[in-house]
DNA sequence: GTCTATAGGCAGATAGAC
DNA sequence: GTCTATCTGCCTATAGAC
């Protein structure tokens, strides 16, 4: 897959993730072909089969490097230093960067064809789904002792209510083109975990 | 489009929407084909188009029958006469039922594949969301008078936030086929609205 | 690494017999 | 209404030249 390559971010392989991931998220992985991605890099479809065997090879290569990417920016996250509340705002910042270009999070447009995708494509959106409720867990427990957010119940499941709402904002706000949606979401769920007063 | 016919609810004409309304809830619009459908009722996809012209068509009855069943099940929570918070619970139990048979929300799958519907579909999916919103927005007001729920800015963005937050659960749920996820999600977005003491 | 050429299959769709 | 037969186009994928 080009391994030795120094000057990193515009080989062909990367090109090549780079437009199909734009493409499954704004048109899913079934709504896209080898020959659309050829078309808009200029080169042809038997050249893609030489950087991925096939789309199911692709597709996998696209969530590990999704998820790579996003475990990146919960570190970047924790670096800050941060409460428990701007971590959750920074979370759902993710979100709304995602969303311009009418885009989708991979993951979560992967999670709606999910029964119609290769075996381990499926299980690497599982997976990123648990890494990213594992994340927020964490986070609204430290919420809890800090005493910065309230919530009733396993912290698992506040982070997936968080985490679905999130998601599900990006897939109604999408339609629309109105990101302003997502951003309204965001608030109403981070006020719905927010200690009245500190 | 056999207009005349007594025994409504196995004409072929409503089984085929049966099948197909099942497919795309689980596959997805682009994830299945006017084959599927004839084979599994033991047609040909010829026959398929006798009673829906193409895709497109069949996309639009799909959708128009889905909004007008969801709008009745509606009208059947508002004529209980009941109280903003068991309205709400009505509104979500009507989600847990569509995830039955792994199941995604039919609009909210279709929502995902945006980009690549046929343009009155779009318009459709947009305008059962529309729809969705004013009935909730207009539940919320009722809470806000009874007093029974308690919730900061517009109704309708709250509206949005609480819909959005049960197709996200939905999204996210359906994967690891964990009908509890989306109950979970259901109580915490519910718990967020109710003033805690009455 | 990228190309041309092509295979083989499935997609949505239509014509016309019954 | 449903069928057979067929069309055209696109899809994923491969072989082999350059």
């Amino acid at each position: 897959m080009t391994a030795s390559r120094a000057r990193r971010g515009s080989d062909t392989a990367t090109r090549i993730l780079d437009v199909a991931q734009r493409l499954v998220q704004q048109r899913g992985f079934n709504g896209f072909s080898y020959a659309d991605v050829a078309q808009e890099l200029g080169v042809t479809t038997a050249s893609l089969h030489y950087h991925f065997a096939g789309k199911a090879e692709l597709g996998e290569a696209l969530v590990t490097r999704y998820a790579t990417r996003f475990a990146e920016s919960l570190a970047a996250i924790d670096a800050r230093g941060l409460a428990a509340p701007a971590k959750l705002k920074g979370y759902a910042d993710l979100y709304a960067d995602v969303l311009r270009d009418q885009r989708m999070c991979l993951c979560g447009m992967l999670a709606a064809e999910y029964q119609t995708l290769p075996g381990r494509m499926g299980h690497e959106v599982l997976r990123f789904f648990e890494d990213n409720e594992s994340w927020l867990a964490e986070v609204l427990e430290q919420g809890l002792r800090e005493g910065s957010l309230a919530f009733e119940g396993p912290a698992q499941e506040v982070a997936r209510t968080f985490m679905g709402g999130l998601q599900g904002a990006m897939l109604l706000a999408r339609p629309s083109g109105d990101l302003d949606r997502l951003r309204a979401a965001s608030r109403g769920l981070l006020t719905g975990l927010t200690t009245t007063v500190t």
